[in-house]
DNA sequence: ATGCCGGGTCCTACCCGA
C-alpha cells in the first residue's frame, strides 16, 4: 500500500502536475494541502478519470486539504476535533479506508499574526496530539500526514535558512511535534533515513532549490501497527525540478 | 531575520506563505 502527501500550493496551478504524478507513482491514497479553493472548485473529475475518488475541504484563497483514493472511503471529520466551533480554516480531513484511519493535515505556519498567530499553531498541535491519543487508545491503525510546518530536528533545515525565532523551529513547536512521537507515533521518513537532510520544501526565492537550501516540514506519522509494516518512505525530489513546481514535493510511504 | 518568488483577491496594490 502506497500513501503520499503533497502541499501543491494551489490545485488550480498544479492540476496537471498532480494528474501526471498520480499516473507515474500510482499511490493508493494522496493527501493534498494548500488547494487554495473552495470544495466545489476542486478538479475532482480530472482525477476520477484516473481512477481516484476525491473529497475536498476548502475555502477561498487560503489553506484547503483534500483526499484522493483509489479505494472507497468514508469521511469521518472535516475539522480537527477539539478546535473551537467557529474555527473557519480548512486544515483537516479524516477518512477511513481499508481498515485504517487517515488524517490529512495542514498545520498553521505560525509566523503571521504575532503571538496570537503562534498561539493558534501551538493550540492546533495540542488538539492534534489529543486526536492522536484518542486514536491510539482505540487501537485503530492510523496515519497523520501532511504539511506540519515544523522542522522536528537539527538536520531538518538548511543552516542559515531560518532564524531561531521562526515558528517552524521554535522549541515550543518542536516540543509539541515531539509529543506525537513520545505518545507512540513513528516519523516514517526519519525511521528510514535517521540522519542528514531529507528536505521536502525549497523556497522559490534566492535560488534555494539550486543551492539545496531546504526544509523538512512535510511528514507522515504512523501508529504502532502501521509502523511495523513500513518498507519505504521518502520525498520525491524530482518534482521540485519540473516546470512551475510547487515549493513542496510529494512524500511517499509504502506499507506491506 | 528576510518576502528576492509565486500564489491568492476587493483587479491591482496588497495579503500571505516558510
Amino acid at each position: 500500500m502506497k500513501i503520499a502527501t503533497w502541499n501543491v500550493n494551489s490545485i488550480r496551478q498544479r492540476e496537471k502536475h498532480v494528474a501526471r504524478w498520480l499516473e507515474q507513482c500510482q499511490p493508493d491514497v494522496l493527501l493534498l494541502q494548500e488547494i487554495k479553493c473552495e470544495a466545489h472548485a476542486f478538479p475532482g473529475l480530472t482525477y476520477h478519470g484516473l481512477g481516484y475518488t476525491a473529497e475536498a475541504v476548502g475555502q477561498k484563497a487560503y489553506n484547503g486539504v483534500a483526499v484522493l483514493s483509489r479505494k472507497p472511503f468514508t469521511v469521518h471529520h472535516r475539522t480537527l476535533p477539539g478546535l473551537p466551533p467557529d474555527d473557519a480554516q480548512s486544515r483537516y480531513i479524516e477518512v477511513e479506508t481499508d481498515g485504517m484511519v487517515i488524517a490529512g493535515i495542514y498545520l498553521p505556519n505560525g509566523n503571521s499574526g504575532g503571538e496570537a498567530g503562534f498561539g493558534y499553531k501551538l493550540a492546533w498541535l495540542e488538539r492534534l496530539a489529543e486526536r492522536a491519543d484518542t486514536l491510539l487508545a482505540s487501537d485503530t491503525p492510523f496515519i497523520m500526514a501532511g504539511d506540519f510546518n515544523v522542522c522536528p530536528g537539527d538536520d531538518d533545515w538548511a543552516p542559515g535558512t531560518l532564524p531561531p525565532t521562526d515558528a517552524l523551529v521554535r522549541p515550543e513547536s518542536r516540543a509539541r511535534f515531539r509529543r506525537l512521537l513520545w505518545d507512540g507515533m513513528t516519523d516514517a521518513v526519519r525511521a528510514v533515513h535517521p540522519h542528514g537532510p531529507v528536505y521536502t520544501f525549497w523556497d522559490y526565492q534566492a535560488g534555494a532549490w539550486q543551492r539545496d537550501l531546504g526544509l523538512r516540514i512535510d511528514h507522515v506519522l504512523l501508529s504502532p501497527t502501521l509502523a511495523e509494516r513500513l518498507v519505504a518512505a521518502a520525498p520525491d525530489r524530482e518534482e521540485r525540478g519540473k516546470p512551475q513546481p510547487s515549493d513542496h514535493v510529494p512524500v511517499v510511504v509504502e506499507l506491506h
